[in-house]
RNA sequence: AGGAACGUAGCUCAGUUGGUUAGAGCACCACCUUGACAUGGUGGGGGUCGUUGGUUCGAAUCCAAUCGUUCCUACCA
């Protein structure tokens, strides 16, 4: 083995070899144990977050494989609608071209050449990360078996009435131009205005305008012409179809039923619309009076259907003002008559943009309503500071909605859109977590899921892309709609003929559409395949919570409509949830590329220096002045990069973060700790071979030729056996629990804390003693080796490289046999194998050398410099364990020699250190000055009179003693005494020293 | 506005049902190239567990209030 670890050498060649030998498959034995993959977007990278949950399926993989579980992790990937389709018409602009230049299937054809192009950086990097999947199963949304699965569920689900077609009002995104779901808008705090106009009554009508305070006390009084209303977009006035009050305002109780006049349009052509009384308006805000957009608000759209108010659309699919549809003139004409009461039918050409302000961008028809309405006098004013009467116009912050991926502004509007109607999908999914069917890991999460779920919408599943799944249905030349999997199955089973002509609806349906039926589709479904069988319910689904809503939910609602048990009941599609935190930079931020503040895992396990890093950070930035911060932040926290790490530190890094919390802030720090761990691992194990091989390389006799050979342990096998023994418990323990944070904790702990800083410092006084039996060295090699065999097998699953690295060089002298660590079983304890004894004596030397080395430091003697040490005050197990430990405490500690005094015996001047009530003793004569010895007492003295007080407080208090339980009360008691019995014993001593 | 979470060492985080001398990594100080490892060893310093009350014999842990941070949901004409 090479004297310094260096994980570029030996981490791929492992892989490649995993993979030739097909040992990621299912084993076909054991008990199933499944992960499916959270498919991530199949043109884009894996991200830290990805990184994190893909260490910890991994983990878990490899875990339930050692176990001897039937183990599947199953990849994949999404085709990601929107994401993808935005990358490849951008690619196309880029020439000069857009989408429509190419038709629909030139269009995909690019897609499916972007696909192939980039779709390999993910399984690079999931290889690169050590993660076991089968990639004999790789799946992806957009695979004939998934676009099959994709097209049963909807023709089923349709066929059951839980599929429907209608025009309503969803999210809109004007730069791709298709409905987005509620999900995919991200709600941001902007500065935005707020107008007040007057919307005069119709006829010349007026009205006695009163407005009480709190008591009742009128504080405004007038006569009014006009209805006063706020918003926040004048240009939607335009479609305005009724002013709303609230039948319990009195202001406003003698004007419904009446009607107004909008201020905006030509003069000739106002239009009026009724006031109508609804519950929506909240008297207390602004005027107290609404005015009612159906098409364009969604709050307006409930109290326009309520109120059978038409709903006038105003915008194109480009959020521009309408061009088509009937003059302004006629369509206003029609709006009007509609106000009266008329019914004037389907309102869908009825154009209320006036001429002037057709084909504008919204913002910009905005600027002209109000110039005109201001310009007109019908603004509402107040008087400004100079006494000049000004417009009303209220700065507010207010909360505006962007399209997740567009960054545009979402427009409410008004389109013909496919629906799930969720209600009664949900009412199980719900059923399935409250009766624990399916179980959050932490648990809180189900509180999350429940909120959600108790309030959900429609699911708006059409989206007007090209890249998708395109939906089944097609239309006749009425507009007659059909679904069926294919234009064949429709014409037969609804008897068309040649003759009639069938069009296929072109929207696609929204991705997770596909994501959420992902458990089973990739498992062969709606074949009833073995896999299916097998699989399915999978064990776990690893995942954020930031997608409980996008995908957890809908697969539960889908899975447990469609797959069911052999005794009909609905079947989960996962028996537990592990949600992760999400991963952010040092400083809590979330990492983002605007930010600059992304992380590529691979950089880590690589490295990278400073200027790549910048460049990496500050290039295709949305927008580029953002670059010059960018590299200035990434200079000071990275001055020069990242060292190449490692997966195995990467990882363990990784799984030592994977607690509770809901965020995961991550440190490049934590990795630098957890890449001298695995160095630490590898020089120990370096050290193992040096003392289990002659000079030549051959295995030395380490109890690995038969049983026959005699072994003797020493009291440091007998305890490092017995500690493995617990530290495999609670690692079984973590894992079970998802507590790979502890788990990790534990491991590191053994390593590096027992197994390297004692244990091996304890085989050494066996090695070199010339005198050692050969039974005594192939007890110290054989707990050696299997020790170390053993702890690579439980670090395995979160460092899988270095554990396969090593455990090929050791194995023959373990005794094992096999190809791979991978195969190997996991450790499980043997209650047997404790030793609590040996435990506690070893906890003896440990106190006794660490007393020693104590003394050594705080009095400055050298490392190198042998001491005497006396031992008095000792009872028969301190007279004992010295016998048994001489040879240990000497090395261990540097003694010149180790003398036990009798009773009687008298002491010389010595510093001392107590370990229990055993006094250690290290003369002072030529070593030790007095002053720095007393300064020692003083503080240890201090130390102890604070916790006997601290004790005797307790103890002394009555109703502690009454009750506390007993065992609690003997535990105070018992370190009363000996804290007594110490600061007897220190005081003395320091009595001693301070009469010199 | 509603809901939730969090606040522990200089930094990033653990602390399982209330009973530890409150821990880890990194950073810090001192000493040490000894034959696995300087990506190391030995010893050491550092926290009134956000604040204030309460429950309890006993609170980092349970409760209330308060301050601070964050997230989610609804956003309001």
């Amino acid at each position: 083995m090479d004297k310094t670890y260096t994980p570029q050498d030996i981490e791929q060649k492992h892989y490649q070899r995993w993979e030739e030998h097909n040992w990621f498959a299912p084993s076909g034995q054991g008990d199933p144990y499944c992960i499916m993959i959270p498919p991530p977007n199949v043109t884009g990278s894996l991200h830290m977050g990805h990184a994190f949950q893909h260490t910890i399926m991994d983990a878990l993989t490899r875990f339930h494989r050692m176990k001897g579980d039937n183990t599947l992790w199953q990849p994949g990937s999404d085709h990601a609608g929107i994401a993808t389709q935005m990358v490849v018409e951008r690619k196309l602009a880029a020439e000069g071209k857009n989408r429509h230049d190419l038709d629909r299937e030139a269009f995909i054809d690019k897609v499916w050449e972007w696909k192939a192009e980039s779709g390999g950086t993910i399984t690079r990097q999931m290889r690169h990360l050590g993660d076991s999947v089968d990639w004999s199963r790789e799946r992806f949304t957009m695979d004939d078996g998934l676009s099959n699965a994709v097209r049963e569920v909807f023709v089923r689900l349709y066929e059951e009435g839980l599929i429907y077609r209608g025009k309503r009002l969803v999210n809109w995104d004007p730069l791709f131009q298709t409905a987005i779901s509620d999900l995919e808008v991200e709600n941001k705090d902007i500065d935005g205005h707020m107008w007040h106009f007057k919307y005069p009554l119709a006829d010349g009508e007026t009205y006695e305008y009163i407005e009480k305070d709190a008591d009742g006390n009128i504080t405004c009084r007038e006569r009014r012409d006009y209805i006063s209303i706020a918003t926040t977009r004048p240009e939607t006035m335009l479609g305005d179809g009724a002013v709303a009050v609230n039948p319990d305002d009195e202001r406003y109780v003698s004007l419904i039923g009446k009607l107004c006049e909008i201020p905006v349009g030509p003069k000739e052509h106002r239009r009026l619309i009724p006031i109508i009384a609804d519950p929506y308006p909240d008297p207390d805000f602004g005027s107290g009076a609404v005015k009612i957009t159906g098409a364009h608000d969604f709050n307006d759209y409930e109290v326009a259907k309520r109120n059978g108010i038409p709903l006038y659309n105003l915008m194109d699919r480009k959020a521009h003002m309408r061009t088509d549809g009937l003059s302004y003139e006629e369509s206003a004409a029609l709006a009007t008559r509609a106000a009266q009461g008329a019914d004037i039918g389907n309102v869908d050409d009825v154009n209320l943009v006036p001429t002037e302000l057709r084909g504008l961008d919204r913002l910009e028809a905005r600027r002209q309503v109000v110039d005109a309405i201001t310009a007109e006098g019908l603004a509402v004013t107040v008087t400004d500071a100079e006494g000049n009467e000004v417009p009303l116009v209220e700065n507010k912050k207010m909360m505006q909605p962007f399209g997740d991926r567009s960054g545009v502004v979402i427009e409410p509007y008004l389109t013909d859109q496919w629906f799930v109607a969720v209600e009664g999908l949900a009412k199980p999914a719900i059923e399935a977590v409250e009766n624990g069917d399916i179980q959050f890991v932490p648990k809180n999460y189900e509180n999350m899921y429940f909120a959600w779920m108790r309030d959900l919408q429609d699911w708006c599943i059409s989206r007007q892309l090209w890249w998708g799944h395109q939906i089944p249905a097609w239309y006749d030349a009425a507009g007659k709609v059909y679904v069926g999997r294919s234009e064949e199955e429709v014409r037969q089973k609804h008897s068309l003929g040649t003759d009639v002509t069938l069009t296929r609806d072109e929207d696609v349906l929204d991705t997770w559409f596909s994501s959420g039926l992902w458990t089973f589709s990739t498992l062969g479904w709606p074949e009833k395949t073995p896999d299916l069988q097998t699989f399915h319910p999978t064990s776990v689904l690893v995942t954020g919570f930031d997608i409980i809503f996008f995908w957890v939910a809908r697969m539960i609602m889908l899975t447990l409509h469609f797959i069911k048990n052999e005794d009909g009941t609905p079947q989960v599609p996962f028996k537990q949830v592990y949600v992760t935190g999400l991963i952010r930079d040092e400083n809590g931020q979330k990492m983002s590329k605007s930010k600059g503040n992304v992380i590529d895992p691979l950089d880590l396990i690589d490295g990278i220096d400073i200027e790549d890093l910048v460049a990496k950070r500050t290039d295709g930035l949305m927008q580029p002045k953002l670059a010059a911060r960018i590299e200035k932040a990434t200079r000071k926290s990275f001055p020069t990069g990242f060292e190449p790490s490692g997966t195995d530190a990467l990882r363990f890094t990784l799984t030592s973060l994977a607690s509770t919390g809901r965020d995961v802030n991550f440190d490049v720090k934590r990795l630098e700790g957890y890449r001298n761990f695995c160095n630490k691992l590898w020089n120990a194990a370096r050290y193992v071979q040096m003392n289990t091989r002659d000079d030549s390389g051959q295995a030395l006799d380490c109890g690995q030729f038969g049983a026959s050979a005699e072994v003797s342990l020493s009291l440091a096998d007998r305890w490092i056996r017995s500690r493995l023994q617990a530290v495999e418990a609670e690692i079984n323990q973590y894992f079970s629990q998802y507590r790979f944070d502890m788990a990790s904790q534990a491991l590191y702990d053994f390593v590096w804390h027992e197994y390297c800083d004692w244990y091996l410092e304890l085989s050494k006084p066996v090695f070199w003693d010339e005198q050692a039996t050969e039974a005594q060295l192939r007890g110290t090699r054989r707990t050696l080796i299997r020790v170390l065999e053993a702890i690579l097998r439980l670090a395995h699953p979160i460092m899988p490289f270095i554990t396969e690295e090593i455990w090929l060089s050791i194995r023959e002298l373990a005794g094992a046999e096999g190809d791979t660590i991978m195969l190997q079983p996991f450790p499980e304890p043997d209650d047997n194998k404790r030793d609590l004894a040996a435990e506690a004596d070893i906890e003896w030397v440990k106190d006794v050398i660490v007393g020693v080395r104590n003394i050594r430091g705080e009095m400055n003697i050298a490392p190198g410099r042998a001491i005497p040490v006396l031992l008095q005050n000792g009872n028969a197990d301190d007279q004992r364990r010295l016998e048994a430990n001489r040879t240990f405490l000497t090395k261990l500690a540097k003694l010149e020699d180790i003398t036990w005094l009798a009773e009687d015996d008298e002491a010389p001047m010595s510093a001392t250190q107590l370990v229990g009530d055993l006094k250690v003793l290290v003369p002072m004569a030529g070593l030790i000055d007095v002053a720095a010895e007393m300064a020692r007492l003083d503080k240890e003295i201090n130390k102890v009179d604070k916790e006997l007080k601290r004790v005797e407080g307790k103890l002394g208090n009555e109703k502690f003693t009454a009750n506390a339980p007993a065992e609690v009360v003997q535990k105070e008691q018992d370190k009363a005494a000996q804290a007594r019995r110490s600061l007897e014993q220190l005081s003395s001593q320091r009595a001693r020293i301070a009469a010199l």
